[in-house]
RNA sequence: GCGAUCGUGGCGAAGUGGUUAACGCACCGGAUUGUGGCUCCGGCAUUCGUGGGUUCGAUUCCCAUCGGUCGCCCCA
């Protein structure tokens, strides 16, 4: 027996239908907000994730998969998304056909050599988006209204966005000489993660779990006291769209990112749910105006986020989120060999017409076809025996009714779509008579 | 990379160092061979993740290994 691999998941069709539904969520919320799909390939050259992402970060460093191929060379599956897009855009030169703002999206798997655990696997679903061409906050804020309103389409309520600026190139270099300055008598009283973050990447000391709430980052400066003007006005200008777009949000004095590539605006978004356990942070990102001149491209800036959907699925289990439901219009009922050719005639018309249709394809007895019907969950159940072929004619039953009627077997078709179309008082969702569940 | 915990049929789940491995759901057959959903009867694990060890005897004890789950780190 082979087993599927470590941190992987099959999604099974009782689960799918959850997926599409989640899937077209966000598709639909992207169409309102202009972004349009972009797919890149999962495998890219490691070097591409080096340059981007940062050596130094954990998921460059211990968490690619990693592999050399037949003509030697090193490639990875890609653990972001960011990355590909960046080397599509400056590849493909599609900063050189911009006339506005360049806004793409992106979904599809990702791969980290981890351990798995609530809401995180090693191959794992993520969206993100990413927008190109404008260093105007009116942008971060499109990008963030754009993230808390896919939250929102899925009536993910309870959630707040956590903000904070890092700077721009002089607000970092000063912030980062004053941080070193003030750590430096203390180095050797913090984690051990953090002493060698010290020298690494010494940002990421201000969001240590250990460290966190102790005295020494309490009273270590903060990035955004060290804004140059302009970041500072960069800054204050999104938390006014913010405002005026009524998008709640708190200031994050020691939100940093674990990707290097972020400058200015750095931002996450919390969901308070049970479910999630751990992994409440649900997306994530950020403005990046040099990593489009970093991997080649001109100097372009860039900002965008991306969640993983697996984690959303969670936080969407404890909100009973539903997919659309399975149905099928009519099941055709076979009764006696000699009938199975126009059986299959009659089904065949009428799906080329349209209709959701099945046929049950096991010699079982009645209560063996009535199950089927059953499980099938059809509308209509055409039967279809010697009796109704000596007269020319099909036996329907509508299922939500139970009428049940005799009709010329010419008609099926005709008949089912006219039933269909009567209209009813149902619930649009389910078919059910009433629905509590279905209704907004 | 580290820690905790678990691993019995399609699913859920009891159980014990001793020889037929409860029960529920699902499924299959029959009562009921052209109308199901109820009821009744019957069937459904040569076997307790895998490998090894202890023992007269292991699903039960020990070791290893693989896998699941949760947490740390990090991240989505």
């Amino acid at each position: 027996m082979y087993h599927k691999m470590k941190g992987t998941y099959d999604v099974l069709p009782d689960d799918i239908g959850k997926w599409q539904k989640l899937e077209k969520v966000i598709k639909n919320v992207s169409r309102l907000f202009h972004y349009q799909e972009i797919r890149t390939p999962i495998l890219e050259h490691s070097e591409l994730f080096h340059r981007s992402v940062g050596e130094t970060t954990d998921i460059v460093s211990k968490e690619t998969y990693d592999f050399v191929d037949r003509g030697k060379r090193a490639n990875t599956l890609r653990p972001e998304g960011t990355a590909g897009v960046v080397r599509s855009y400056v590849e493909n030169k599609l900063y050189a056909q911009a006339i506005g703002v360049d806004k793409y999206y992106y979904m599809g798997p990702m791969f980290r050599y981890e351990r798995p655990q609530k809401g995180r696997y090693r191959q794992f679903q993520q969206f993100g988006a990413e927008a190109f061409g404008s260093n105007s906050p009116m942008l971060d804020a499109d990008v963030i209204a754009y993230a808390v309103a896919i939250l929102r389409a899925l009536k993910i309520k309870d959630v707040t966005v956590h903000l904070n600026s890092i700077g721009d190139d002089a607000s970092k270099a000063n912030y980062r000489a004053a941080l070193l300055d003030y750590l430096k008598p203390h180095v050797g009283d913090l984690c051990h993660d953090c002493q060698t973050r010290y020298q690494t990447n010494p940002l990421r000391i201000l969001d240590c779990k250990i460290d966190g709430g102790g005295p020494i980052l309490s009273n270590a400066p903060k990035p955004l006291d060290y804004l140059s003007d302009a970041a500072k006005a960069h800054f204050d200008e999104l938390t006014g769209y913010l405002d005026a777009m009524k998008i709640d949000y708190e200031i994050d004095k020691n939100l940093v990112r674990g990707l290097d590539y972020y400058t200015d605006t750095v931002f996450e978004v919390k969901a308070h749910l049970e479910t999630l356990g751990a992994q409440n942070t649900i997306l994530g990102g950020g403005r990046y105006n040099h990593l489009v001149a970093d991997l080649g491209g001109p100097d372009v800036p860039g900002v965008g986020f991306a969640f993983g959907l697996e984690r959303l699925m969670f936080a969407l289990e404890s909100i009973n989120f539903q997919g659309d439901p399975d149905y099928l219009h009519l099941y055709l009922m076979i009764l006696g060999d000699a009938q199975k050719q126009d059986g299959m005639a009659m089904l065949n018309r009428c799906r080329m017409g349209g209709l959701l249709a099945d046929v049950d394809f096991l010699d079982k007895n009645m209560k063996g076809k009535w199950k089927q019907v059953e499980a099938a969950g059809a509308r209509f159940v055409a039967i279809y025996g010697a009796n109704e072929k000596e007269a020319g004619t099909v036996n329907i039953k509508d299922q939500q009714s139970g009428e049940e009627k005799t009709i010329p077997k010419h008609q099926l078709y005709n008949h089912i779509v006219a039933e269909l179309m009567k209209p009813a008082d149902s619930c649009d969702s389910c078919g059910a008579d009433s629905c509590e569940d279905c209704e907004e």
